[in-house]
DNA sequence: AAAGAGTTTAGAATTATTCTAAATCCTTGT
DNA sequence: ACAAGGATTTAGAATAATTCTAAACTCTTT
């Protein structure tokens, strides 16, 4: 959707108007974020950021992550008590949890419907944002993934990928 | 909505046609989130319960609440990644947080409003349900409550109520 | 170069929830 | 009524995601 570059050059700058710092750990943190569309939990991306920066450490990728979601370059996604989620696509959607493989999917919401959700507030009810997500099953999103992290399963006894 | 004796009758039913017994802690844990429609957490629910039921344990609210939910007596309600909030409304309805007093108000939801939430779905993405919850702020429901909990705050500096 | 703020880091702490295993309770068959 | 057996409750330990702490490090500014 952009080139590495000039979301590099995005992060640099929401960091420095908000008095921060363009750390190499902020910025590899965002670059995976944004590699992979696929929502990833703060254990997956320090899993992914380690590959590429041996030593960054996992307290790290969480102070990374608080400041991208304040400097709204990143979302956070809360599927219920699951662990957290980050999500590089700053456009309102909501998201659909597919049950069976485990997957979310973005899903582009029409403006006009969003302002109808708006609508059903009764009066004196503001809100400042809303969120919507869908459970259930996608069709032709294939097998359900052995997730990437990969304790031993019946269908995966050596925990192996 | 319901006498309590109807509630506890279809709280018997419930439990005996899945197999489960209906016991005393499950009455009470489901009479105390009757009574106050207030989506309490589980340290709320075994504060209450406790004082009808002063040996009842938090493990056993734990227990009584999933059963509850798998009885769909009673909804979880999860906002962010605090801890999770049980409610008796069982129309389909959305949650509305009041950032500034806590509260979380039930929205009614139109059907054929959920009806075009499902529109927006691609061609193969079947959900089985909907969430939507709102984050804002909502007028004249009055002073900011201090927390039934109550740790000691700047406004409640001896924790008490 | 020194100072000082901002950042990273390892490891400890926190905390909601789940697990474990023993005690208790209920139902059912005799 | 009694015993057996499963269901439930219970206290406490365990778990796990996240936050906190304090020391080390880094970058910018003087
Ligand atoms: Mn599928
Ligand atoms: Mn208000
Ligand atoms: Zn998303
Ligand atoms: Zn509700």
């Amino acid at each position: 959707m952009n080139t590495p570059s000039e979301n590099s050059a995005t992060l640099t700058k929401r960091l420095i108007d908000s008095g921060l710092r363009p750390t190499a750990q902020r910025e590899v943190v965002f670059k995976v974020i944004l590699e992979k569309r696929d929502h990833p939990t703060a254990d997956e991306i320090f899993a992914r950021v380690k590959s590429q920066m041996p030593t960054i450490s996992l307290a790290t990728v969480y102070n990374c992550l608080e400041t991208l979601v304040q400097c709204q370059l990143i979302r956070q996604v809360n599927l219920e008590r699951a662990p957290t989620r980050y999500c590089p696509n700053l456009h309102q959607h909501a998201h659909f949890h597919d049950e069976t493989t485990g997957q979310i999917h973005d899903i582009d919401l029409p403006i006009e419907l969003v302002a109808q959700l708006h609508h059903v507030l009764p009066a004196g009810f503001i809100a400042s944002s809303v969120e919507l997500t869908f459970r259930g099953d996608a069709a032709g999103t294939a097998q359900p993934t052995v997730p990437a992290d990969c304790a031993p399963t019946l269908n995966n006894p050596h925990g192996t990928n």
